[in-house]
DNA sequence: AGGTGAATACTTGTATACAAGTATCCTAAC
DNA sequence: GTTAGGATACTTGTATACAAGTATTCACCT
């Protein structure tokens, strides 16, 4: 099986991390099927790396919702359309709480990165580089986040981070092979946000956020909700 | 040095588990010292484990952001007055979450469980119990958060309950040799909490979410922030 | 036939070994 | 005295070995 996350964003990292970044994409395409049982020796066995790599993979799987420790192996819980919507539930209150903490600071310095992040995001559709606009996408978004100095909220961020990525990832692929307009409207977003953030604007947030985060839990769930077009966005990466 | 984190709550726990359940402890209650640099090899030789379950350890310590891994070993981040109001920002984001879900439920089941609960703490004060009714307290939140069977407020409760639960832990050790009339005000506070649940009243549950925590937050900040306080704490359990 | 129990082939948790890489320290040259 | 360079003693990441425990299977007994 090709691998379904990018190679780029493993250089340099250990077999520990490839191993968790491979199952968690291949469970969250269901190329690995819910209930599914996963043992180590298997696994192990399956990626030629022993135990250990192994072991830590399925701990932070494990520590991400996505299996469950029963008494022997791990089972596949994956993610369904409804833990879809508690995913944005929560991106909705962390970024919500952080917007909150926004209106009361000088955000000069945040409001020039995001430019930049824009700018950025512009240049990966013009090269039609899906793979890094999806990450600029999750970083324009965690440096808001991180602006705030709020380790708790950074810590519930990162927590959810691995499985946004994958979500963000398999919808923008999508997305790349039904309507590549849709990228337009996903800048024009991130652009509405940042004005929010540059005049201090309560309402504008309101509207930005729900625009977004419907947008993207739309086509998310969309692709989710069909099994064909699930295909499609896993085979988008494999026929590469 | 003896353990500061309570046998009973580790009978069948693996030593990693167990390394992860003390470490934390020394950390928070300032032990070990935040800065200090940890090896593998020099844990494994103090704990007298081999260096797997204290790879574990130091994986799940970082993830719950105490340790902050560095080139070589990790480094102790430890957590100081403005990590615990940030705790407490998390807490209230959540739990005020939850409210708001419960307010269109049914929560007659809910109501049971914790009338049982609260009866359990009142045991507890009575035989001066301090370890369980500690976790008594926290199972009380818990179950509140677990009953609206949202994955991901579950999946975020988790990731801070470990720390609250130390927290808890010292700050009611603590409240036992200072002024064990306290009790009786967190058991108040508790039946505050269920009341506004059964009647869903929302300006009740506001009441009772500050008050709680601002009676949590302040006594664990007070034994933050003095040295001597916090040798108490340290101490009540290590005399026993 | 149905149930019991022992043998077997799994599983995880832990210890240990090894390789590759990095900081440190000591020596030597200037 | 100061700096360069190499030996040394660390570090982590990974592989492997072993012990203890559990599911399964299959034969045997009732």
């Amino acid at each position: 099986m090709k691998a379904l996350y990018p190679e780029k964003r493993l250089v340099n990292a250990s077999m520990g991390a490839r191993v968790v970044a491979e199952l968690r994409m291949r469970i969250i395409t269901k190329a690995i099927q819910d209930e599914t049982v996963l043992t180590e020796n298997q696994l192990a066995k399956e990626f030629q790396v022993s135990r250990s790599p192994i072991r830590e993979a399925l701990r932070t799987l494990t520590s991400e919702n996505l299996v469950r420790p029963e008494r022997m192996g791990v089972v596949v819980v994956g993610i369904s359309e409804k833990d879809i919507e508690e995913i944005y539930d929560i991106r909705l209150m962390v970024e919500s709480f952080v917007f909150e903490r926004l209106l009361h600071k000088d955000n000069d310095k945040l409001v020039g990165e995001l430019e930049k992040l824009i700018e950025m995001m512009k240049i990966a559709v013009k090269y039609k580089d899906i793979d890094e606009f999806s990450f600029l996408d999750l970083e324009f978004h965690e440096t808001i986040i991180r602006s705030i100095n709020h380790r708790y909220i950074s810590m519930l961020w990162s927590n959810i981070k691995p499985v946004m990525e994958c979500l963000i990832l398999l919808s923008m692929r999508y997305r790349l092979e039904e309507n590549d307009k849709d990228f337009e409207r996903v800048i024009a977003n991130h652009e509405l946000i940042l004005e929010s953030i540059a005049n201090k604007d309560t309402n504008l947030i309101n509207q930005a956020f729900h625009k977004n985060f419907n947008d993207v839990q739309n086509k998310v769930e969309q692709l989710w909700s069909n099994e064909e077009m699930m295909k499609i966005a896993r085979e988008s990466i494999e026929s590469k």
